[in-house]
DNA sequence: GTTTATTCCTGACCGC
DNA sequence: TGCGGTCAGGAATAAA
């Protein structure tokens, strides 16, 4: 399930491929993805050249010569491989990994790199939660997808102070603002779950509850930042190493695995040293959360 | 304005 | 082995 972490390795693992390549065609295999494709969506790249690939939040900003960028989104099943050369696609051994005969490969973009290799990039999403749309790349920051998004937990813009202004007045749960893209931008469920872990917070405490003026609360809202972005920057690197393992084999980009404290953890003693506890699941707000009921409060 | 429930989709998994 | 049911999840949308 593709969260930021995800979608930025994703980012590196494109980047040096798409970076200065002319996009020579286009192949759409069925006509829309969670959304349709815009209009005359392979006409508007074919012929244009990528000046780079950029990410906010989940989101993949591809952008055009032209002053078009590409906004794609993976849902939670998109992945990307490439295949170098114009031969490999009739070879069914290339797909093993990512279902069956490629039923699931969407787009096609068939490139001449900047050096001159002609390369195909597929897009894979068996369950087509993901999208692309187009956007005029000066116009990006208002794209009704983009415009309402919070802060990047990457970077120095979320640390105690901020989280506690972000949280104010907010009844809902911690875990329902985390999870909250208009609050902070790219968290999904695993690193929701992992960040209050180690930040040793309940998912069910209320939100606000970070932002009074106190000296715990802002102790705790401390912790919670900082679990956020080090669970995050961790999980950035890990995929990075992945990246390079992985690359070189297949080609395909998208799915890391990583460890995990809590996540689809339930049974399982709580990993923290002086803790006897057990992870346990439970549902909010429709989605399961799992935290060890001992060590979070 | 805030919060919650529903919807989209398919593959994996479980019990019978 | 096969069938039906359930679950997972991001974000738009509707509803409360």
């Amino acid at each position: 399930m593709p969260e930021l972490p995800e979608v930025e390795t994703v980012r590196r693992g494109l980047e040096p491929v798409l970076t200065g390549a002319t996009i020579v065609k286009v192949e759409l295999r069925r006509p829309d993805l969670r959304f349709p494709f815009p209009s005359d969506f392979a006409g508007q790249l074919e012929r244009k050249t990528i000046d780079g690939i950029s990410r906010r939040a989940k989101y993949l900003l591809v952008h055009l010569s032209g002053g078009q960028s590409v906004i794609a989104h993976l849902g939670m099943s998109g992945s990307f491989r490439i295949i170098e050369g114009i031969e490999t696609l009739a070879s069914s051994d290339r797909y093993h990994h990512v279902g069956k005969n490629g039923r699931h490969d969407h787009v096609v973009l068939h490139l001449k790199t900047k050096d001159n290799r002609e390369v195909q990039v597929l897009y894979n999403d068996p369950r087509r939660f993901g999208f692309m749309l187009l956007c005029a790349t000066a116009e990006i920051a208002n794209h009704p997808m983009l415009a309402s998004l919070g802060i990047e937990p990457t970077g120095n813009t979320l640390y105690g102070l901020s989280l506690a202004q972000l949280l104010a007045g907010r009844k809902t749960s911690l875990k329902a603002a985390l999870m909250d893209q208009k609050l902070i931008a790219g968290l999904g469920n695993i690193y929701v779950c992992e960040a209050l872990w180690r930040a040793g917070l309940s998912p069910r405490r209320i939100a606000s509850s970070l932002a009074r003026n106190s000296a715990t609360a802002r102790n705790r809202s401390t912790d919670l930042a900082t679990a956020v972005r080090t669970v995050i920057a961790e999980a950035i690197e890990a995929g990075g190493s992945t990246l390079r393992d992985h690359r070189l084999a297949d080609g395909s980009l998208g799915y890391f695995q990583h460890h995990f404290s809590v996540y689809d953890r339930e049974g399982h003693p709580c990993p923290r040293p002086d803790c006897d506890g057990t992870i346990r699941r439970l549902v909010q707000n429709g989605r399961s959360t799992f935290y060890c009921p001992r060590c979070q409060h």
